[in-house]
DNA sequence: TTGTAAGCGTTATCAG
DNA sequence: CTGATAACGCTTACAA
C-alpha cells in the first residue's frame, strides 16, 4: 500500500493553496464557488481522505478517541459493560480502544501506558482485582479517567458502581416479605467495597423488617462456587446455623447455592445479586438483582467526555439502580 | 489538564539536543552515560512519556492499531470474536479499536471510515446483513481488511470462517450413526453463504451414509427461531415429511426446534450448529456444532498483520475447523 | 558521540 | 476571499 494523497495533492491538483483546502475539508463557508467545485473534484478524482491523526497532532485537537480497560472482553458481563461504553462513545462521536487485563495488575498498567502513550483523550477503567501501580502515582498532568464497577480508594476519583446496597436491600426485603425470619448472607470477602455495601443493605432490610442479625448467618467466605456450594451446605444441615433463606451476594455464590440445593435434595428461597444467563432456565428460574452494566458503562462515557468537553458540575459518583427480578426462587 | 511534556521540554531541561534525547527514548545505545543520566532524570522529573501518535506521522511509522467492525460487542459470540482479535493484537503489540455495527450497513461505513480516517494500521471485518457500500467502491490505497464469520464476495478478499461444510456433515453423520434415516435440514436462506455451506455438508453426509435426500425434509425458511418451530412442528406431525432427526443449522432454528419439541411433548434426535450458553443446561443437553470463534478472530489477525509486516505467502482464506459437541440430544 | 535542519499532514496566524 | 509561513511532537539524513 502506497501513501495516501494528502491535502497537499489535493491543493495541487486544483490549483490552490493548502490553506483553502483545509478550509473546504473542514466546512468552511467563506470559499469561492469556483473554487470549492475545483476542489471537490479533486478530492473525490484523488479518492482524498482527511488524516485524522495528524489534525489532532494540533495543539487544542485531540483524536476523539478514548479508551477501556476492563478484564476479560470475552465474559458476558464485561461485554455488555463495553457495549454500553462503545454505543455512548459513538453517539458523541467518539472512537473506542478496548484492552483485557484479565485481572493482572502489570498488564491492566501495560495497557493503560499505551493508551496514555497513544494520546487517548481519556480512559475508562475497572481496576482489576490483583491491583497495579496506584492511580495516584500517574504523574500529572493526565488525561480523565472514570472507573466503573468498582471503586478506587484516591480522593476525587470518578467512580460508578450499581447501588449494591440498595439492590441487597430490596432482595432481602423481598425474602423477609416472602416470610423467611432466617436469611443468611453468602459472599466474598468483605475487604471488597461492593460486598460490604450489600452486606449493609442486608443488614439495613433485616432491621427494617423487624428481623435480628444472627452472625451465624453471615458468611463472607464463599470466594469461589465451591466454597459457596459448602456454606450453603452447611446451613442446609446444621441445627445451630439453619436458614430459612438465602440472599447470595454475588454471580459464584447463587450457583454455589444452586448446587448445594441440588445435592441435598432441597431448597431454600434464593436471591442473588447480578443476573446470569442461565437463571431464567432452571426450575424454579432463580431471582436476582439485576444490575444494569451498559446504563454503567454509558454513566462513565457521559461522565468522561462531559468533563473532557469542559461541562459545569460533571458529577463525581454515580450510582446506577439495580432492578429486582422476582423469578420463582424468592419463595 | 494543561498540555503535557514534549521531548523539547526534555531536551532543555537536560542540557542536551533534542536528538539526543530521541536517541534515549527509542534506546539506542550511542550516547554518553552521563548525558543518559541526565535525561533520564529529566523524563523522571518532568513525567515525560512518547507521543505515539505523532510517532506514527512520520512516513514508515504506524499507529500500532487495528480496527474491528462487528455487528454487536455485547452479543456473546461477537464478543468471543472480539477477544480473540484483541488477544492476538496485544500479543503482537498492537492495540484495537472496536465498533459494533449493529448489522447496519450505513453505520457499518461510518465506523470503517473514521477507522481509516484515523489512519489505523488494517481492519477486521464482519460484513454486516443489510449491506452497506461494495467493498471494492474503496478507493485504493487503503489498508488491509480481513474479512471474518462471512465471506464478501471480492475476488482476493481475505476470509476467515469456520468449516461450515465439514461441521455440518459431521453433525449429520453422527446422526445417521445413531440409525437415522430422515434427516431434516432446518435453517435459513441459502443466500446466506454459510447457510449454503452447510447445506452442502448435509447433503456429503447423507450420501456417505447412502441416505437419499428427500427434499420434503430441506428447509431453508428459518429466519427466526419461530420459523423455525413452526417447520420442525409440521415435522413432527405431518404424515408426508415426517423426519427422524433435524440438523438445525444455526442457533435460532436449534432453539425453535427445542421449541416444538417441547410444545409437540416428543422430541427427535438433534444437533444445532453453533454452540450457545443454555445447551448445557437443557434436559437432554444439546449437541451443537461448535465454532471456535475466538481461533477464528485470532486468525484473522495472524493475516491481517503478516500482511502488515510484508511477510511472505500470507493465505487469503482460512476455515477454521469445528468440533463437534455430543451431548445427548444426537440420540 | 552529539547537534542542526527538514519534514510527516494538518490547522492557525496574519498579511495580501 | 486567499495564500505564504509557521507551528504541533516526533524521527532521520546529514553535518560537526
Amino acid at each position: 500500500m502506497t501513501s495516501r494523497p494528502t491535502m497537499n495533492d489535493v491543493a495541487r491538483e486544483a490549483g490552490v493553496a493548502l490553506k483553502t483546502v483545509s478550509r473546504y475539508v473542514n466546512g468552511e463557508t467563506n470559499i469561492n464557488s469556483v473554487m470549492a467545485e475545483r476542489i471537490a473534484e479533486a478530492i473525490a478524482h484523488l479518492g482524498y481522505r482527511r488524516n485524522l491523526s495528524a489534525a489532532s497532532l494540533r495543539p487544542g485537537w485531540t483524536s476523539r478517541t478514548i479508551g477501556l480497560v476492563i478484564s476479560d472482553l470475552a465474559n458476558p458481563h464485561w461485554a455488555t459493560l463495553a457495549r454500553g461504553v462503545e454505543r455512548a462513545a459513538t453517539d458523541r462521536g467518539y472512537l473506542l480502544v478496548t484492552g483485557s487485563s484479565e485481572e493482572d495488575g502489570a498488564r491492566h498498567d501495560a495497557l493503560v501506558d499505551r493508551m496514555l502513550d497513544q494520546r487517548l483523550d481519556g480512559l475508562v477503567v475497572v481496576p482489576p482485582r490483583i491491583p497495579g501501580r496506584a492511580w495516584d502515582s500517574l504523574v500529572p498532568p493526565v488525561p480523565p479517567v472514570v472507573f466503573v464497577d468498582r471503586v478506587v480508594d484516591v480522593p476525587g476519583a470518578r467512580c460508578i458502581t450499581a447501588d449494591d446496597r440498595g439492590g441487597a436491600g430490596e432482595a432481602v426485603a423481598a425474602l423477609a416479605a416472602g416470610g423467611a425470619r432466617r436469611i443468611a448472607f453468602v459472599g466474598d470477602s468483605l475487604g471488597i467495597p461492593a460486598m460490604a455495601e450489600r452486606l449493609a443493605g442486608y443488614r439495613a432490610a433485616l432491621q427494617a423488617a423487624g428481623l435480628a442479625e444472627d452472625p451465624a448467618l453471615v458468611h463472607d467466605g464463599a470466594h469461589s462456587a465451591e466454597q459457596a456450594e459448602r456454606i450453603v451446605g452447611t446451613l442446609l444441615t446444621s441445627a445451630l446455623a439453619s436458614a430459612d433463606a438465602v440472599f447470595a451476594a454475588n454471580n459464584r455464590s447463587s450457583l454455589g447455592a444452586l448446587q448445594a440445593f441440588r445435592a441435598a435434595g432441597r431448597r431454600l428461597p434464593l436471591i442473588g445479586f447480578d443476573d446470569f444467563e442461565a437463571a431464567i432456565l432452571l426450575d424454579p428460574p432463580v431471582s436476582v438483582v439485576g444490575q444494569d452494566v451498559g446504563a454503567m458503562g454509558a454513566a462513565a462515557v457521559t461522565i468522561l467526555l462531559d468533563t473532557l468537553e469542559g461541562a459545569a458540575d460533571v458529577p463525581s459518583r454515580v450510582v446506577v439502580p439495580t432492578t429486582l427480578h422476582l423469578r420463582g426462587s424468592e419463595r
